[in-house]
Formats: C-alpha cells, structure tokens, sequence
DNA sequence: CGCCGTCGTGTCATAATGAGCAACGACTTC
DNA sequence: GAAGTCGTTGCTCATTATGACACGACGGCG
C-alpha cells in the first residue's frame, strides 16, 4: 500500500536519474536479505532482479568484500555480514528513531492526553524506544524510554506478543514462572491466549492495570516491511483515562505512519 | 594491525579485481557513518575519499534514495538512515555472531575448563549474546545466552563499564540505588570507581562472588572498529577456578580475534 | 547592504567501467 | 558415468560513471 504522496518513486527495481545504477543495485541486493529470505545465491538474485549472473556474482563480491555479507565457503550462499551490524549500531546510536517518531507521539499525545509510547521486543519483554508524557503529568518517576515492560502484561506487550508465532508464544511459560505485578495481571497461560486471541481478532489490545496498577492502556501493532516491528500504545491514569477504545482508529493511523517513515526512502529527492 | 593471512587486502580505498568500483564505493561512504562522525556532507565525502564533488553527491543521494542515509533538508548534510535498522535487524536475527564467535568460544572453554562469554551492553545491563559452559557444567539451570548482568557487578560487566565516559558511569548511580546481590557486591561509589580505575590500569577485571556467589570470573574489554563492544569473559566455580588471572593473555588474543571477525571483509576472496 | 566564499546541484564530453555473452570447472543428481 | 546446475572468469562493446566546469543558493563578513 502506498501513501499518496509516494508516487513519485515510480518503481522500486529501476534507478531514478541522477543516481548510480550500480550502487542502487548492491543496495537492493543487500535489502532482500530479511526475515523472508536470510539466504541468498548469486543465480537466485541474478533471477529475483533479472540481472545477468556476473552481474549477481560481482555485486555480491563487493558487499562480501566490505563485510555487509559473508559467503559460506562450503555453499557458497550468503548471508548477511558483520558491516550490517556496524550500519545497525550506527543508526541506534544516532537517536533518529526517536526524532522521528517523536513527533507522531506528540500528536497522539495531544489529541488523547494520554502518553504515547512505541516500544520493540527485546528478551521477552518490551523496551520502549521512544515516549512522550501525557498531559495528565509523567506516569512514573523516571523516564519512559528505555524502560522495560513484560511480555504478558499491560497492552503494549500484549499487542506485540499477540502476533507471536504460537511456537514462540509458547517460550512466555517456558523458563521462569510467569511474575504476577498487580491482582489483575493474566498469569495463566490458557487465559493468556484467550487475551491474545481476542486482540487479534479486534486488532488492538487494551489492559487496565495488569503491570501497573491504576494504569490504563490501549495498543496497536507496528510492522514494518510486513513484519512485526513493536507497539504503539496510549497509557494514562485508569481515572482519567476513559473509553481507550476509542481512540484505536488514532492509534492505526499512527501507527502506518511510523511504519512509513521507517520503510526507507524519504526526501530522496526533492519535491 | 593487521592478521598476518589478511594481506591480500591491499588498501582500504581500493576496489580489486572483479569488483565492482562503484557499488564498492558506496559501502565505504556508508560505513564512514561511524561513532566518530554521524554527519557528511556532500564536499566532506568528496574530500576524505578524494572523489569528485558529483560522485560524492550521486552515491549520497543514491544511498538515501535506498533509505540508507536520510538528508537533512535544511544543513543538506547525511545521517544514518531507517535502511541500516533494517539490515542491523536482519544480523541480529541471522544469529551470524552467536556461530562466528561460539567456536573461539569454545577454545577458550576447552583450554580453561571454565565457561566463556560474550556479552554486550544494555540498558546498564550486560547482555550475553554468545556463551560455552564450562567443563565442570553449566553455571546456571538456564541457559546463559540471553541472560542480564547489572552494570556494577562482576567482572563481565565491569571490564565493559570501566572504560565508559566517566559522565556516562554516573548514570551508574543516578538512578534506582545501586542494587547488593551478595556481600561481595560493591554498591558503594568511590569503591566502585576504584574499581573501575585499577582495571582500566590492568586492563581487564577480575571478581569473585559479586553477581553470583560462588562464581569467580575475569573479563576483558572487546572492541570493534576502535570502539568500545562489549566484554569477553571466564567464569567457574570459585572453588575449582584457580587464579583466574592467568588466563588473561588467553583472553586478550580471543578478544582480538573476535574483533577481526566482526570488523568486515571474509573470506571475500578466495585464497 | 552588498560582496565573496562555500556548498550543493546540474551539464556535458570523455573514457573508464560495468554489462552481457559465453566458456570453463566444480559439484550434484540421476 | 553423463547430464544438469551453479559459481566463476575472460573478453568485447557501449552503457554508465566520471571529473572538470559552471550555475544558483545560502551564509558570513566586511
């Protein structure tokens, strides 16, 4: 699906004027190395792109070289290198994330009161990676951002972990017993998986003080390049905060903006 | 420095045989995006790499266009763009660190008996990312991989910790109070920081019983590209883990190894 | 307020470089 | 053992990147 606005990029394989075909191409090549295919040989790209082989082969060369893949000797199929890992810190580090969504999370913010807050997976929990306070005053003490919530309790975890492969959702009971916060977080697993069940079905997860109490929570699946990235969620006073419900149509939208503005591509060219 | 089998990389800057100079090009500016300098600008590329300004501004804006830098609009200057999370996500998810560093880690066990660690920092925390047990068995019921140390206690955290900016080691303190897991722990500030000194003075930490009872451990610091990684640690029962010291010149040149390994180019050549 | 210096962008001729073809060798499969 | 697949490499041609130059925008400084 596409915004709008995005029209100008007529195309995804074919390289715009004004820029080098030949590195475009190693960068297309190096991004279809994701979650649905980790590895790659140099006849499957030469196909998925309509290269020639020696195109396919000498383009893989060159991001072996620079270590954004490696080749296994034996299969003499590649997988993504260590140069990845370097880019990868290098956009951590650089905080874009959080000015980048800051202000998708202000907006939410303002519209609802409540605190925004998008949060990724991390160890069977959920970190929050950037957050703005409501207008009701900061939830906690300490910042919001960097905190760590678990995977089972409070609608920011749940609206993640929902989407889980079951195999995966299984590893929520599999190590330590799962902690109870407050006497209304879900302990259970079969009740666990009904929650989670339902949250599909309906497309959001809202919570009422299972990992803080008197705290109220709604949250909406972020993905992005059609694989779950984290959650995006609105967080108040369970007082205050009345009929969260209403506000997952915001949420949805927020949300898909996010998931654009992390899709790559943005002020390529000027408009 | 450089591996004695790693000469036939000629000079960083430029392209062999068979590569393409282009696309190869392009890679260098995108991993000059460093912890050093978060910012380029056009005529800044052309310079350090000794392009033409034309070149240095196609492969820049051909590298936004894929969504691996971001323009500013306003300074016209180059950030690390959404594209490396994507890449940085697919490493993490590849599991190729846990594989590239098991088998050194698996040497150092062999050779100490003890168990061998990576870990990387976290929030304050060290996280293990790669681990052998030792042959006396496994340290823990749970697996080490995965597992959370806190930023004040035990040699794999502290190895990490002694070489941060001292602004950044008082976050140590700033927050929560510093949290005692056994008589050993050191939770005061001014020992801490003395700690910190002596191994930064050694170069490398050694603790016994400070995290876990029992379990002594020495760790030294790994870096990547001149920047700080994480730690490289033994650990074992403090009974049966004599003069953990010794191992340290061991350490020291698994921690290099690691280092070349995640710092690019292998195996981009056949030899 | 206007000048100059700097920076990013665009143009154009040139030739260097990447593209495509085809052949080879290694390996797997039947 | 033969046929097919895959990765690699040499070679030729022209597509494409290159680099010198020029333009316009911006900002600092006089």
């Amino acid at each position: 699906m596409r915004h709008p606005d995005d029209d100008s990029f007529a195309d995804d394989r074919s390289t715009p004027d004004g820029l080098l075909q030949t590195a475009d191409r190693a960068l297309q090549v190096l991004l279809c190395f994701d979650r649905e295919r980790t590895e790659w040989g140099v006849t499957e790209i030469a196909e998925e792109f309509g290269f020639n082989k020696s195109i396919a082969q000498r383009l893989l060369a060159t991001l072996a070289h620079r270590g954004f893949l490696i080749a296994d000797a034996d299969t003499r199929r590649y997988r993504i290198g260590p140069s990845a890992m370097a880019v990868g810190r290098a956009w951590e580090r650089s905080g874009s994330l959080r000015t980048m969504v800051e202000p998708i999370l202000r907006e939410l913010s303002a519209k609802t009161g409540a605190s925004a807050i998008l949060a990724v997976p991390d160890n069977l929990h959920m970190r929050a990676v950037a957050a703005v306070d409501g207008s009701d005053g900061p939830l906690r003490m300490y910042p919001l951002v960097g905190e760590l919530y678990p995977a089972h309790a409070g609608a920011t975890s749940k609206a993640f972990y929902a989407y889980l492969p079951a195999q995966q959702r299984q590893l929520l009971f599999a190590g330590r017993p799962v902690a109870r916060f407050t006497d209304r977080t879900v302990t259970e697993a079969g009740a666990l998986e009904a929650d989670f069940l339902q949250i599909r079905q309906q497309g959001y997860a809202a919570t009422v003080g299972e990992y803080d109490s008197h705290v109220a929570a709604v949250a909406v699946l972020v993905s992005v390049r059609g694989e779950p990235y984290g959650s995006l969620s609105l967080a108040g006073p369970e007082e205050s905060f009345d009929h969260p419900e209403q506000h997952v149509p915001l949420l949805r939208h927020a949300a898909q903006q996010i998931e654009r503005r992390l899709t790559g591509r943005l002020r390529a060219r000027k408009d």
